[in-house]
DNA sequence: GCCTTAATCAAACGTTCGTTTTAATAATAG
DNA sequence: CTATTATTAAAACGAACGTTTGATTAAGGC
């Protein structure tokens, strides 16, 4: 039985190929003739190393997700373990479960800002395969950090936190998908997706420093109030709830 | 010349099933005979009364959009009107957006949360002409609310406040869009895309009530500090800054 | 009455898609 | 060398898609 040669060069020429044009055009709009002609393998090619277009897909998160989700696991017990029992810092949690994130859009070895922007565009594309596949492969680590968080945070209901931290990863697919209505803001684009490799480094690190402080100050925002019975006025809009939930400073 | 007879109520009709359907399972999701034959029309009509798919979605958005914009627009004016010249509150400013398009979610008759649920999902799959249509009809609205926030935060660079608008139209989506990896945190959903109708009302007011604080806790977050020099270390991670920019209170 | 026009209908068109099939090629093991 | 296995190649398949065509019906205007 003949081992890989020089083979599995293809599995991974077309895996890269995949990478980028899925993240270019999404996973409809990319077909397997896109992918197979600019990976220079035969159209049967993907078919035969992967099974099906939806499996190509999985593959090509599979490579980077691993390595995400056991950096996430060290880092949080890393943590804990030197916190010995007591609870983490809300900031502490944020920067463990999205800095490394982050840090896949630092290094081009684990992907760099084209995978970044993948998994942005893919996370917000809930075809029914996508959504089962990231619920399997998210499950542990979101467990995980969603019980850091309510022991971060015990006044907190835990199921605002369970809602914000559903916020926070929006404002994080967004961000890091960057083809969105920003550039109707601004009168022009963030960046070319096309751009240049070699600033994906200090890009994916402006990117991390902005994004942070403010999924933090989304987390410890102000409590919601509840008030079912008074109907708001229109225009004298109603004032938000000032009971701030502060950090816990062990 | 014939005018409208009751053929108005095919166009309808279609509007009506095509915003359910390409909530539900997308734009490229949602086939023309999916659509006609749960609208009891004629495959072709989509083509008659519309010319294309891609018209329809856009159709399906104007009819709504319509309103959000000039709604937006109205109480922003009187917000200023009354506030005599000097800025306004930043939470003023994001009720004024957020809330006017949470109130949709509150009113069958504006859409709904099925158009709200619509809203985010496409917004965050950016096929070429939805962005085109998206960027065409948001740019006047986005451009005076910038500039608002402009005027109630100017201790906070420009560019900042542009990138937190950015973050915060991600949450957004994330939040109305409801098909998310939500399920995963809690190990069960959210609530069925095809739940009661009975119900959106509160349901949206609960979510506008969830969202605002998270909203504003976040573009009122700490500044970012662009330690370019230093790096920061692996586990004990760095410290976020603490310059919190105070909301301006005329 | 007839003409014009709007609207609906059944049927087909041409394309693109993911996938499969069948054959050919290269490499290894016995 | 031969047999076996892994990989590539060319071609076609069948289904689904958005769209178009041409006939048919219904409704005013004159």
């Amino acid at each position: 039985m003949p081992e890989n040669k020089l083979n599995s060069d293809t599995r991974e020429r077309i895996l890269d190929v995949a990478e980028r044009q899925f993240m270019a055009h999404g996973f409809e709009g990319t077909s397997m003739r896109m992918i197979t002609s600019m990976a220079d393998v035969n159209l049967a090619a993907v078919n035969y190393h992967f099974g099906s277009k939806e499996s190509l897909l999985c593959e090509v998160f599979r490579r980077r997700l691993t390595w995400l989700n056991r950096e996430r696991l060290r880092v949080l017990d890393a943590l804990e373990q030197q916190a010995k029992g007591s609870p983490l810092k809300p900031s502490q949690i944020l920067e463990a479960f999205f800095g490394t994130l982050m840090r896949i859009g630092e290094d081009e070895s684990l992907g760099g800002m084209t995978f970044l922007r993948l998994l942005g565009r893919t996370l917000t594309d809930p075809a029914e395969f996508i959504r089962a596949f990231f619920a399997s492969e998210y499950a542990e680590v979101l467990e995980r950090y969603k019980l850091a968080l309510f022991r971060a945070l015990p006044d907190v209901p835990k199921a605002e936190i369970v809602w914000r931290l559903h916020f926070m990863l929006g404002a994080m697919s967004y961000a890091i998908a960057g083809t969105d209505i920003l550039h109707v803001i601004t009168g022009h684009g963030i960046g070319d997706i096309s751009g240049k490799e070699e600033d994906s480094r200090s890009e994916a690190k402006k990117l991390s420093a902005r994004l942070m402080p403010f999924l933090l100050g989304g987390l410890r925002a102000a409590l919601p109030q509840f008030a079912e019975t008074s109907k708001q006025k229109q225009v004298p809009l109603a004032k938000t709830a000032r009971n701030q939930p502060q950090e816990k400073q062990p």
